[in-house]
DNA sequence: TAAACATATGAATAATTGTTCATATGTAAG
DNA sequence: CTTACATATGAACAATTATTCATATGTTTA
């Protein structure tokens, strides 16, 4: 193995590249983890999926609720169905959408839990 | 209250809106929300992480383990220190990183949780 | 089948962001 | 105090993305 040249710590680095990668996630899981938390980057997201959190709603409460446009609620729902945020069901004309499973609960919380501590 | 036309379901809508009212965290907190959500959204940033969850590095032990340019790894760093996911503390010459506290190892496996159901 | 309604979608634009390059800051050794 | 090393940072560029506008798709009703 070749020796490595960094911080004039040698012996760390073998060891701790060889850990890395045992444990580091394959680049396709990487790329869909980073791909999940963007989908909950962004506040309008975030805002849909909190009123979904309270009830089953159409697009055209969503677009009335959030006080925007309802295009931009369309291309983000899409957004979040293909992530398996949510799920829809039509009932006629309308289209409700609710929340897919109970991660997105938990993983909200969990990023509520974080920003309120200090 | 003036009523809302949408869907022709006039009633739901009233308590909807009402209901989103009162549980709709404050603007502030739905970006910080976004913010932070936003800083998993990224694979470089989630490599770096999951080097940490195994052991405390210096920033050209990153740089080293992920292939990337020192500068690379140095913004990003500054971009998980700011939003409190690592914490850095100097010894001699290196800046040693580590996580800052336990809801990033539970974040990202919901996250995981999440992307390997089916 | 035509009209009205609810939602989806493609293209365009503006804004955000990750990386690179060059350089600055801070620390230790000679 | 000068040099070398480790890290940080600002500017620039390329790539990604949220919203808007116009329009298409799908459903119901007259």
């Amino acid at each position: 193995m070749a020796e490595i040249e960094c911080c004039d710590t040698i012996e760390v680095h073998e060891e701790l590249l060889k850990i890395v990668d045992e444990t580091m996630p394959e680049e396709t899981e990487l790329y869909d983890l980073a791909e999940l938390f963007k989908v909950f980057g962004d506040s309008t997201r975030i805002r849909i999926l909190f009123v979904l959190f309270e009830a089953e709603v159409c697009v055209c409460d969503l677009a009335q609720a959030l006080n925007m446009t309802q295009s931009a609620i369309s291309h983000q729902l899409k957004i979040l169905k293909q992530n398996k945020l949510v799920k829809s069901r039509r009932e006629g004309k309308s289209i409700f959408y609710s929340l897919a499973d109970d991660h997105v609960r938990t993983i909200i919380s969990m990023g509520r839990e974080h920003i309120e501590e200090d």
